[in-house]
DNA sequence: AGGCACTTCCCGCATTATGGGAATATTGTA
DNA sequence: TACAATATTCCCATAATGCGGGAAGTGCCT
């Protein structure tokens, strides 16, 4: 049976009567129709059924402001300079934590435990972010503060992707102990790897500190490389509910798999 | 004196009466600030000088449409998953001419010739678009088409960007001759990456194919690699103007650095 | 040449965005 | 803890602004 506080992502804490702008709702209809497919005047009037006079004006608006450009055989539109300067702009830590955020508010309100972003930095891993749970006991916030990646289930998802001489060459260092349950043997943590592999999360139980659990799967940008990790961590007296290891889990590589999506990943 | 083509680039070739929409010009003015530096409702109303009731509808109309997020604790508002998503969902090659064309229709009205980008693939360099010269005699158009390294400045001026080592196997290889002016002597070769190291453009006459030449400039990204080449090629019976060689390479790496610029280059 | 489809332009209408200002929330300061 | 200062959210009357039908212009294919 499903723990009390578990419930599906009904999100959605809006505001009460606030109306959208019209036209910025449309023109970014016209956007993510043209990033999808660049096309012309008429086509995209077509897809977001519009008048093409109305849709017209709207992509006059969008040239002008560089938000989209015309092909060279002029024709098309295409996503533009200003869009793409923008987004480039922003630095990559704050562009995963933009892109990711809305999933881990969902993720923390289905869980109800803290939801958290890492990223690799040399052989540790680097907290750039959380989503706290609602409840009164929590964890600390970690943001901010970097962990040697054998420690931590964030860590290890993201070493489970690395080529095996990288993995080797992380191993052949004396590792350190955080708790009596460390693993800090260089077989048992590679089988470790293994299973995160196989299973695309992994738990780990006070290994970092006693008292917190942890789970976490790891994240893929556009190339096709692991940028980081998604995780949650509670304390271990209620996270998790034994019998939920496995639901948890597989929720958490779901919602992985839509960040990783959003960054650019295909399978 | 500058010969007859030369004219400061005064662009826009605009329509004749259309208006631009207000809200979207001033939704972007508003993202264009935000990406520029994250911030909450008044101090963005303030910047954009608008009325503070006016830009919290805006931004809660970004905000829903995903365009921006607020951070984490709540206070500013940061480009969000949507813009991000769009930006990363556009081939990198469809960016590149995306970014960059505006800055190509410039040049070619600045110098009267043919301009175009090209990318590194392997050994070769591969010509992904060019903006036409006006001009009634001009060069086939060569997109699509990919060409040793050594035989264009483009290719060159990319080389004159890569590590010793690289640079060293890339000579250590038979070299096409393409036309009796086609440099293929390793340590001549060297000696003119030097040249386009030091000048940060550089010309080649004949060398591809006799009747043509062409200049070219190196890109960077916004992780400081050579991402590909910027060229300017025509007849070599006008062009280059014997005296204007400086200062149309100059001109060249100018618009090279606002491309990378506007692709997150900081030197 | 003729026809079809796409793009640009015009203009009267009322829908829609606007912004002043009040209410509420949040933060800083004593 | 209370109070002031600032920031954010909400409401609503007003007309400015965006809207879209339709005509004119352009280009393409057969």
């Amino acid at each position: 049976m499903l723990p009390g506080w578990w419930q599906e992502s009904n999100n959605l804490p809006k505001r009460q009567n606030v109306k959208t702008v019209q036209s910025i709702d449309r023109a970014f209809s016209l956007l993510e129709e043209i990033a999808r497919e660049g096309a012309g005047i008429s086509d995209l009037a077509r897809s977001v059924n519009l008048p093409t006079s109305t849709v017209a004006r709207l992509l006059y608006t969008l040239e002008d402001l560089g938000a989209i450009v015309r092909t060279i055989d002029d024709t098309t539109y295409q996503i533009g300079p200003a869009l793409l300067t923008m987004a480039t702009t922003v630095d990559p830590t704050q562009s995963l934590l933009a892109v990711a955020q809305p999933h881990l508010l969902d993720l923390v309100e289905a869980l109800g435990e803290t939801v958290g972003l890492s990223i690799p930095a040399g052989y540790d891993v680097h907290y750039i972010g959380e989503a706290d749970s609602p409840h009164p006991v929590q964890i600390r916030d970690w943001t901010g503060v970097s962990l040697p990646m054998h420690v931590v289930p964030a860590g290890l998802v993201i070493l489970s992707q690395w080529p095996n001489d990288a993995v080797d060459r992380f191993l052949d260092r004396p590792l350190d102990r955080f708790t009596s349950k460390t693993v800090i043997d260089p077989e048992q943590i590679r089988s470790r790897l293994e299973v995160a592999r196989r299973q695309g999360y992994l738990w780990a139980h006070e290994e970092f500190s006693e008292g917190i659990n942890s789970v976490a799967a790891p994240l893929y940008n556009n190339t096709g490389v692991v940028m980081g990790a998604l995780h949650s961590h509670g304390p271990a007296y209620r996270f998790p509910d034994e019998t939920m290891e496995e639901i948890i889990g597989q929720r958490l590589v779901q919602v992985a798999a839509s960040i990783s999506e959003a960054l650019g990943y295909h399978p």
